[in-house]
DNA sequence: ACTTTCTTGTGAAGCTTTTCACAAGCGGCC
DNA sequence: GGCCGCTTGTGAAAAGCTTCACAAGAAAGT
């Protein structure tokens, strides 16, 4: 949001307009913020540049994240090609695929590996994170895996809860379940 | 979950157990189910048959809802591909892009729609969600677009806030903030 | 320098969610 | 039938989150 307003010439900002933008409330954005500090002016508002990069260091985005991207299916070839992705910092180091078919081939400058070779690749590369893009039977296995070699965090796609040691973060995404929550807001809206 | 209880020949299910698998606490689970009503029998636990049939009920799934694809790039090539998409109740009933290279491309049964015909789509076909996985650019306008033809409900892909009426629910799905909530927590964990 | 206007940062109040703890109920066993 | 071991459903307590409301501070105009 701060670099969209960077681009229509933003300087500062107010709570109030981040609240807007951000279907939220103005207390809210203040009270968020100011966990972290007290990094605005009274009187006018935030500075966009400084807030920027005040949020960048808190999440840590101050710094390249090198991931390793196991499955190369098409859930995983829509990451591997998000644009966004290395800009924001994300480094694929790796891909790695369990199908014989699959291994050589090249992705842009990446060559998709055995998925043997998953924990050697996590360890030589000295990757921090993983996306598993794989089948649900095979997550919990690729987890365990990831963890043992030194993982750090975990962005889950296979619609299972993976058990991982609970110092390791785990961020789930799941397509159906998304859909179904929007039947379920769509139901409960049409039986009060 | 209650599926895989099912496949490994459980019969009735403890809240106890539930949250195990589910990394939540008894109480949760029971007070969460008993805003629907009372369906568990003391020193028993739950029916899994009957659990599941009543949450599908609740959760709107009892029906099979008509899904507008918008997008046909990767992102939306690895929805449509998705295994469990139709099996969950979810007909894809169209696929829309802009880019007049895919129009007409055949993706399984359907024949990629161009974009100017979405409105007319979502009322003739009368299909109930829209799923953005277009360029952030153009979601606000999709989105708009669908909302005025009659759609319910919205599945945003694109990394913007989309703005829409406020009885229509959106469910973001943003790939990098996902990426984004590892780094923080990750980050955090390091400099308490 | 003083007033006006704006907006932050933050205690306190209000509200929601989670956890606790236990009576009530079910099934099986003696 | 009566007792025992479990497990639900749920008030009450605790914890957490959001909103309110306002003093304090910053800029800009007079």
């Amino acid at each position: 949001m701060l670099e969209l307003i960077q681009d229509d010439g933003g300087v500062t900002v107010s709570s109030e307009q981040l609240a807007r933008r951000g279907h939220t409330t103005a207390a809210q954005v203040r009270k968020d913020l100011s966990h972290f500090g007290s990094f605005g002016k009274r009187g006018l508002g935030y500075s966009v540049d400084e807030l920027k990069d005040r949020l960048r260091t808190i999440l840590g985005l101050d710094r390249v994240w090198r991931v390793i991207l196991v499955g190369a299916g098409r859930i995983g070839s829509a990451l591997f090609e998000y644009p966004d992705f290395r800009k924001r910092g994300y480094d694929c180091v790796a891909v790695v695929d369990s199908d014989p078919a699959k291994i050589g081939e090249k992705w842009g400058e990446r060559v998709i590996r055995p998925a043997e070779e998953l924990e050697s690749l996590i360890k030589e590369l000295r990757a921090t994170l993983v996306i598993l893009a794989v089948p649900a039977s095979a997550a919990q296995l690729v987890a365990e895996c990831s963890v043992n070699a030194g993982v750090r965090g975990i962005l889950n796609f296979a619609p299972v809860q993976i058990q991982v040691p609970e110092d390791i973060p785990v961020e789930n995404v799941n397509l159906v379940m998304e859909l179904e929550a929007l039947s379920f807001q769509i139901t409960r809206a049409l039986t009060p």
